[in-house]
DNA sequence: ACCTGAACACCGTTCAAGT
DNA sequence: ACCTGAACACCGTTCAAGT
């Protein structure tokens, strides 16, 4: 069989990354599977793995791709004038408008599915570093006598409580959940103002 | 074949879980399959679907008794003369310290293998409301002034904040998590309690 | 009645063999 | 060189047939 390659191996790769993607999407990861991408892209599954190691490598760039998404989605949430704080209220509340409109390519930032064998590269980390980044900016522009260390501490509470909330409020379908974040941001700002320093 | 029946259908439910839950443990969620657990109790896969409607059905089992397990750990990281407040930090690094120390079982919590179909029953979401009505006696106790509501939208911010930052430390192994939920619970308390109510 | 064994429709992954 | 098709070792789930 084979046929005379209609595509470059960087556009079968591209192809591949966004059908998965479609099918996440609209599917859920769990009906993500290499039968069903090749289906898609009208090759057989022997080609997936020419571009890709692995479903968990692949499942890892769609990841990045999500990443990047919601990197833009936040930057965009960002009033240059805005106080500090009401910066981060905005931030949270794009996250977790996010994360319902786009609720199964944002739950599958936390699925371990498989993934765990392999080792997160350093690239994947310095994505998840770099949202942090954005609310490490706030916090220093809010508190300017924070030391980095300080600031990156509480960025880490701060957004790592910001997405608990998002994940028990998609699991478990809470109500109201807007202004639960709010009342976390506004709190944990309150208080951490306060600290002795 | 079949053979005289040596245990009844409520021993074979209470073998299914054991071996699941040390499968779970042992290797990861991911490891667990119907086939895995019925070669562990000598029995084949056609008895597991006798007492367990389906792998979902039997997970959630499993969800159930690690949120018991839980319930118990943090029992006991009271003590009752301390202060809420710092109950509030003993319960949250105890929390941490179980993630950490039954890291697959804990995981399991959230994730979603195939449990995404089924709808989340009441007796599962009734346990997990348990969990936060401890968080809630402390936010009362602390504030007693403090509505129902805004306890229990308090306990939410605050517990589903403090599950966050174990998600994120312990998916990026991120270090001195311990401090971090500190910082967390500490500028919260102090902010919430300046609220004006 | 209880349990088995085999089947069905799926997986991820590999690789000899075709063009 | 590129791609296929079939294979291998797995899944979850069902159910006729044995004891």
């Amino acid at each position: 069989m084979a046929r005379r390659s209609e595509h470059t191996q960087d556009e079968i790769k591209q192809m591949v990354l966004q059908a998965a993607e479609r099918i996440v999407i609209e599917q859920g990861l769990d009906s993500l599977s290499a039968r069903a991408i090749a289906l898609d892209i009208g090759y057989t599954v022997g080609s997936i793995y020419k571009v890709f190691d692995n479903m968990a490598d692949l499942i890892l760039h769609l990841k990045t791709r999500t990443l990047d998404d919601i990197a833009l989605t936040l930057q965009q949430a960002l009033v240059v004038d805005d106080s500090p704080q009401c910066c981060l209220v905005a931030l949270s509340k794009a996250y977790l408008t996010y994360a319902k409109h786009n609720f199964n390519r944002w739950q599958m930032l936390f699925n371990q599915r498989q993934t765990a064998a392999l080792v997160t590269p350093d690239w994947y980390k310095l994505q998840t570093a770099q949202l942090f980044k954005l609310i490490e900016g706030q916090l220093k522009r809010h508190t300017p006598m924070a030391s980095d260390e300080q600031a990156h501490r509480a960025a880490q509470a701060l957004w790592g409580g910001v997405n608990g909330i998002c994940y028990s409020a998609v699991l478990e379908d809470v109500s109201d959940t807007e202004r639960t974040v709010g009342l976390l941001v506004e709190s944990f700002m309150r208080g951490w103002m306060l600290e002795e320093r």
